[in-house]
Parts: C-alpha cells; sequence; structure tokens
DNA sequence: CAGTGGTCTAGACCACCTC
DNA sequence: AGGTGGTCTAGACCACTGT
C-alpha cells in the first residue's frame, strides 16, 4: 500500500495525533480508497515502532470522525461515503468564507440594552439584567443573505464595530479566549413581516429560514444567544451527521 | 462523595462500559451535580481495583459525549449545562414519541418507480433505475404535521403498508438490519404550493420547513433518500451539538 | 512544589469473523 | 484454524495547573 507512514519522535506532537492526521490526509486526497483495508494494527504498530495502543489510539480518532469502520473478524475499513465535516457549530461566516463567497457585514446596531425576557432566560440572567445586542447583515456579492441578531453577557467581549464588519462573531470571541463547548439550536421557518423583508430584498410573506441557539462556554456558562433570518431563496443548513449505535 | 461505583467482573459487559454507565446515570440523576470534580484517576482506578486506562476509557466515552471535562492540572468535572442528547439522526416519529405526542401516520402512496434525476444521484443509481417510493402524512392528535417522501433502493426493504403506519421508517429499517452510519440533510425553508398547502392544512404560500437527506449504512452505501415538508407553525428541528477543539 | 491529566509501552486474553 | 479488533493490565515519563 506504500503510504510512507512516519512518525517524528522528537517532535512535541503526540504521536498518534501524527499517525491520525497523515491518514486523515491519505483519505482525503483518495490515496486511501473508500474500502480499503488498513494493514492489522499488529503490524501497522511494528512498521512504525509504535505499540498497538498508539496505534489504536490514532485509528479511534478516525473511527469517531466517521472516516473509518472497524469490524471484529474483519479489519479496519476506510468509509466509503464522502464524510465531509462531522457538523461543526454552524458559523455563517466561516461557511461562506469556505465556499469562497467573500461575505461582507454591515453592523446596523450595537447597544447595551435590558434583555428581553428570552434572552435573559437562555443566557441563565435576571429579566432585564444588561446585555450586549448587535444586529448584523451579512451580504455575499453585496446581496443581503441574513439578519443576525446576537446578545452576550456584558464584559465578555470588548465588541468593536470594525472587527465585526471583518470577520465572525465565533472568531471574535474564540480570539478573547471564549472556548466554545457545546450549542443548542432550533430552527424553523417563518414568513417575513415587512421590515424584515425590506431589509432582506424579500418581498413581504416570503419564506424565510430562522435559526435560535445559545452557546455554552467548557464550564457550561452561556456565551452567547442569537436569533437569526436567513433568506430561504439563499442559504440552507447542510449537516453530516453520524450514527453512534 | 460516596457514589457507590462497583464493578461486575463476572458480567460479560466490559468494565469500562459498567463505569462508564454508572458515572452518566449519576448526572442524569443529579448525584453528582454539575462543577463536581471526580476524584482524580487514580484514586478511582485504585479504589475500583482497576487499572487507570480502563478508567481513562470509562471517562473518555463521557467527555465525548460532553457531560465531562478534563482539565490538566486540575481534574475532570462534571459539565454545568444541560446537556440532552448529542444530536442525533432526526427520526420525526421518534421525536414526536418522545415528547408525548402519539404521533400518526396515513400512509398516501407505496410503489415502485423509475427514480427521478436527484433521487438517482443520491443513492448512486442510473438514471432511471428502479426504487421503492414511498409517501406518507404525519399526524398528531388528527392534526397533519409533515408530508414524508422517501425513496429506498428496491430490495433493501419488504416495505409493508400497516407497519408503516404503526412505527416510524427508521425503525423499520433497523429491524430489518440496517445498521444507519452517517447521513446529510439540508433544511431550507419554501412558500407552500396548492398541493402541499391542502395536504398539510395551511395557506397557500405559507412558509414551510424543508429537509432533503441521504442516510447512508456503515459500508457507505446509500440506504435512503428523504424529501419531506413541515408545517413551520408546528414543527421546529432541535439541535444539540459539540464543539470539538 | 505537588497533583492532575496526556501520552506511551509491552505484554496478555478474549470474542468474533472468515475460510 | 487463523486472523482480526475489543478489552485489560501495570507500569513509566511528561506537561500543565495551582499554591
Amino acid at each position: 500500500m506504500d503510504l510512507e507512514l512516519t512518525v517524528d519522535r522528537a517532535s512535541p506532537v503526540p504521536l498518534y495525533y501524527q499517525l491520525s492526521r497523515q491518514l486523515e490526509v491519505a483519505i482525503e486526497r483518495g490515496r486511501l480508497r473508500p474500502g480499503t483495508l488498513l494493514g492489522n494494527e499488529m503490524r501497522l504498530a511494528g512498521s512504525l515502532g509504535l505499540s498497538r495502543p498508539t496505534v489504536r489510539q490514532a485509528i479511534q480518532a478516525l473511527v469517531d470522525k466517521g472516516l473509518l469502520v472497524r469490524r471484529r473478524g474483519v479489519g479496519t475499513q476506510v468509509v466509503r461515503s464522502q464524510v465531509k465535516r462531522p457538523l461543526e457549530l454552524t458559523s455563517l461566516y466561516e461557511d461562506l468564507e469556505a465556499a469562497g463567497q467573500r461575505p461582507t457585514t454591515r453592523v446596523l446596531d450595537l447597544a447595551t440594552v435590558a434583555a428581553p425576557p428570552e434572552v435573559a432566560a437562555a443566557l441563565g440572567l435576571a429579566p432585564g439584567a444588561e446585555v450586549r445586542r448587535l444586529e448584523r447583515l451579512r451580504l455575499t456579492h453585496g446581496e443581503p443573505i441574513a439578519l443576525l441578531r446576537n446578545y452576550l453577557p456584558v464584559g465578555l467581549l470588548a465588541v468593536d464595530r470594525t472587527a465585526l464588519e471583518g470577520t465572525g462573531l465565533y472568531r471574535l470571541m474564540r480570539a478573547a479566549g471564549t472556548t466554545l463547548h457545546s450549542a443548542r439550536q432550533s430552527i424553523g421557518a417563518r414568513a417575513a413581516t415587512a421590515e424584515y423583508a425590506e431589509l432582506l430584498a424579500e418581498p413581504v410573506g416570503a419564506p424565510l429560514l430562522s435559526m435560535e441557539r445559545t452557546a455554552y462556554d467548557d464550564t457550561g456558562r452561556p456565551v452567547e444567544y442569537g436569533s437569526h433570518l436567513y433568506r430561504a431563496t439563499r442559504y440552507a443548513f447542510e449537516l453530516q451527521l453520524l450514527i453512534r449505535p
């Protein structure tokens, strides 16, 4: 199979990760074709000078990503379907950027306000507590795609208007040291009101995709609540998901 | 902390799984409160008579589920947010059932037809190849919720009309030995046409949620293509997702 | 500094699948 | 029967966190 797998023991990168990454790249580039059987774990370990548990750890990471399947008595195979990303937090900005769409953002509003009831509930604050509200219009090629309204606990992020026009909110939050851990989102549909229709350049009554989301950091603290509206003619949510037995 | 953790070495259930399950139940029942530090891995291993790798394997499973967080130099903590299910394949029937909604199904059509182009592409078949088509109306309390149109490769499932009226498609597929592994779905919105409006008891032009999905088994073979329409006034997709660093 | 999780090793036995 | 992954052990050293 001559995959030229190697590990560098002098590197600070964990050995299992070095191996896992090389296998992942080989699968992405088609050097390991769907259905291919990896050599058995003992042989792989031997040829790389690693122990079997380390090789297993590398393989397990790719099984968790859905790229490999293990079968007892058979071996480890490359999955036949084209798994892309195992479902990440949908970041509209990064999604559009990855699709080569060159997104732009117009900041419509940026203020500190009393939290509306549903926002206070989502962020675990007292009703009426202060929160940062930001309202943005996201566009590609000058065409509006979505209206984004977000609420953040005060003090979490020094929100900068020009920074917001150049990148996505999540990237700013990560850069400020907030590590996102989980999120709950609800996706629905509704008809455009006159106000939203004008902002999004759709006729009144046009179907819009709506998404409400609460995101948490790794201590379980709510760090963001968002209520977004998307033009259904220009955007749809793409999800890839894995089913665990 | 007196959690009364025990393992049964005579059981065929893997030790790491026994431990993992007990911790999971303790978290669900609130016996391990959010923020609680688990004892360190060595002590846990010693008190249970297990090796550290086995204890780590148990903990890792819960970290992957988003229930625990590990911090080097600190310890392993119960996550503070209320993680529900880590996002399963959305099965409308099972979702409604779990919510106590007593779903019912009306089978509108069940036939073998030539695959439309998008279906053939999704299922990896030649254009015009034969597929099983089923069209169902899903209701709760006599109210329509969704119009479900599915395509299956012929021969995969002996589709039984009465069975379809009593349960969900995925449950039937699992019972027939098909193990689902991954799926791609796209969620959008559109306005109700006259035909769909009548079936779903909505006005013409009402916003509907749409979902297209291709599901694969663990060999990567496409096993189902679905194109569904939901009443936006009665249904929304709830997703819980974890962000991996 | 002491304590934590992160990584790694070199074995072992077992359950399952294919031939 | 032979080969595969699944589980488990008893050690070891390191990197990071808190005091």
